[in-house]
DNA sequence: GCCCATCGTTGAAACGTTTCAAAATTATCA
DNA sequence: TGATAATTTTGAAACGTTTCAACGATGGGC
């Protein structure tokens, strides 16, 4: 009962041409005469022809044209999330001038994650994720398809693109014990798989199954060292990298320690989450409660109080993670800069 | 030199069974014997068998499970727009649930717009955009795959969304009325291909080639002609949609019209704009200038002052757009509903 | 009028998989 | 044990295109 699909050779059939022509009617019109090209373009219209289908282009050997983004999340995180945007935004851009498509690759479901991997439609992957990170990469690399890890070292035989991780966490540290503060709170991204809400211990950090956590954690010690603390004296909160979560584990953390004054977020979200939580304690930001960010998200600017944030070229970094898909040269690692953004966020204690 | 891919015909003969057993290891493993199942897995892993190559099944007569998202804007737009972000957002959430992924369609570049589309490997499109709109339509559609267009009359034969923008349009303009304002601006979105930014008549917005402007104008008549004024009596200031172009554009408009006491904006981006435009020119909002926007983006409701504007479902229409394409049922049109929602950024004339 | 180069066209071979009826094997029951 | 039922495996046929060597026609130069 189903209508039989018009496929090429119908067309060709149809014009009384061999289904060669009919091809380069549609792909390289200039290699047939005229005559014939207007032939097989009738026919086509007649039949109702939808075009070459690009199934069977593609598997002839075609490219698809199009690059993955995997991320961990559900897909809607890709436009909620400020850094995915951005992130986004660079890729976007890279992709369009070389006139790719992108295909967004969600695995928030553990289930079906390694499914959407291996059947993904596209010529390359950029992976972005710190959950999970390294199962899906290796998940991607499986396919044999350029691969291109964010804020991930990737392992041997492919490429990367990282921040200083260390040196932001350093600056954001020393930035607050500059200024006097010594009780300091971490609000902490998820350290490993599973995730753990709440208050964790700094060896968590040290030993995170992601490169983000351990540089950070590093670089936080580095700071803190230099004024005889250790890491694992700070009260450190873990939470989702959401607004509202942040805000409620924020809010947990200034209750067991009120006496905190400042707090490093690894985040903007949380750190704007942070700032939430200090209002609803009434706490006054910066007077009463330092915080400082990390990423420099649009919003940090415009926020009130304007944040004191690392700045990470994020765009940036989008376009070279492309431009590493498109380039297919040796495997090679990216370190990308960041540096402190002083604005009204942060103070000295009282 | 190119060194040949493993396919899966070559791990079937190195396991010594049938292609047809070899599919079945890796796609309904159930239905094997372990024994033989677990010597064709030790093949693929001899070989370094990639998995079986999505291109192939595609071909077979597979879904491509992904659907596309058409719009006119560059890739980066879809990350950059808070209405495109909200819209995606809502076709996102519908595609994870069927586990479905999103491909970024993006047609900027009149060049290869057409080739974008028809290239797409996708099951479906979603087309969302007010310039060449129907051109792109006719495009996706014949491809014969499931077309759904937003905030578009798509013609006959095919689903679309689209939200009561005549009765968007009569309520911004009846608050403003009410409050008082005679001296109206309006800022609107493009109205046709090409777009014309700068001052434009009443007339090419009542002919529009986009659905929305033709209907918002009508509803924009209705009002006035309550109050026996013309919309041709109105100052009409045609922009792109960012904040950037809307801000200047407003400025402009505000600069010919002095005693401009009210903005309608077409859009909350722009509404904002026009806020910042009448900053730069030393207006207080509400008190010396009145703006009400369209859409209620989450800044809406943020910025200083709060925008008074007309909401739409926009998640919601993201929603609906992807379960149409899901469905598959009977085309159809969904209409949603609007409403005004007052905030700070209107009031009465001085 | 013959040979060559040029330009268009043809035909068939991939491309890598899944599917499905039929054949082969193994298990079940009386 | 033989017959029958259930489970596995096979083999070959799609799926819709592009590519490419080879073939035929056409026109130019001599």
């Amino acid at each position: 009962m189903k209508k039989r699909i018009v496929k090429l050779a119908d067309v060709a059939k149809a014009a009384k041409v061999s289904q060669g022509t009919a091809s380069n009617v549609f792909n390289r019109p200039e290699l047939v005469r005229p005559e014939v090209r207007e032939r097989v373009e009738a026919s086509a219209r007649r039949l109702a022809y939808s075009g070459p289908d690009p199934k069977g282009r593609l598997l002839r050997g075609g490219k698809v044209n199009a690059i993955g983004i995997v991320m961990a999340d559900d897909t809607a995180y890709f436009f909620r999330d400020p850094f995915a945007r951005m992130l986004l935004s660079g890729i976007a851009e890279v992709c369009d001038e070389r006139g790719a498509g992108v295909a967004l690759v969600s695995t928030n479901r553990q289930k079906d994650a390694a499914w959407r991997i291996q059947t993904a439609v596209v010529d390359g992957f950029i992976v972005h994720c710190l959950r999970v990170g390294d199962r899906l990469i290796s998940l991607a690399r499986k396919r044999h398809l350029p691969v291109v890890a964010i804020d991930l070292d990737g392992g041997t035989g492919m490429s990367s693109v990282v921040i200083d991780d260390r040196q932001g966490a350093y600056l954001a540290a020393r930035h607050l014990l500059d200024l006097g503060h010594r009780k300091i709170g971490l609000l902490s991204l998820e350290a490993a798989d599973p995730p753990r809400p709440g208050f964790v211990d700094a060896e968590r950090l040290r030993s995170a199954e992601y490169r983000t956590e351990r540089e950070r954690a590093a670089g936080y010690s580095a700071a803190l060292a230099e004024h005889g603390i250790e890491l694992d004296q700070l009260p450190i909160m873990e939470s989702l990298n959401e607004r509202q979560a942040g805000a409620s584990h924020a809010r947990e953390l200034l209750a067991a320690r009120p006496e905190t004054t400042a707090i490093i977020a690894m985040s903007d979200v949380l750190a704007l989450a942070a700032i939430d939580a200090a209002r609803a304690r009434g706490l006054r930001v910066p007077q009463d409660l330092s915080v400082v960010g990390f990423d420099d998200i649009p919003d940090a600017a415009t926020a009130d109080p304007p944040l004191t944030t690392i700045a990470q070229p994020i765009v940036e970094k989008g376009r070279i993670a492309a431009r590493l898909i498109f380039e297919a040269g040796p495997p090679r690692t990216e370190t990308l800069g960041v540096k402190l953004v002083e604005r009204a966020s942060t103070a000295r204690p009282r």
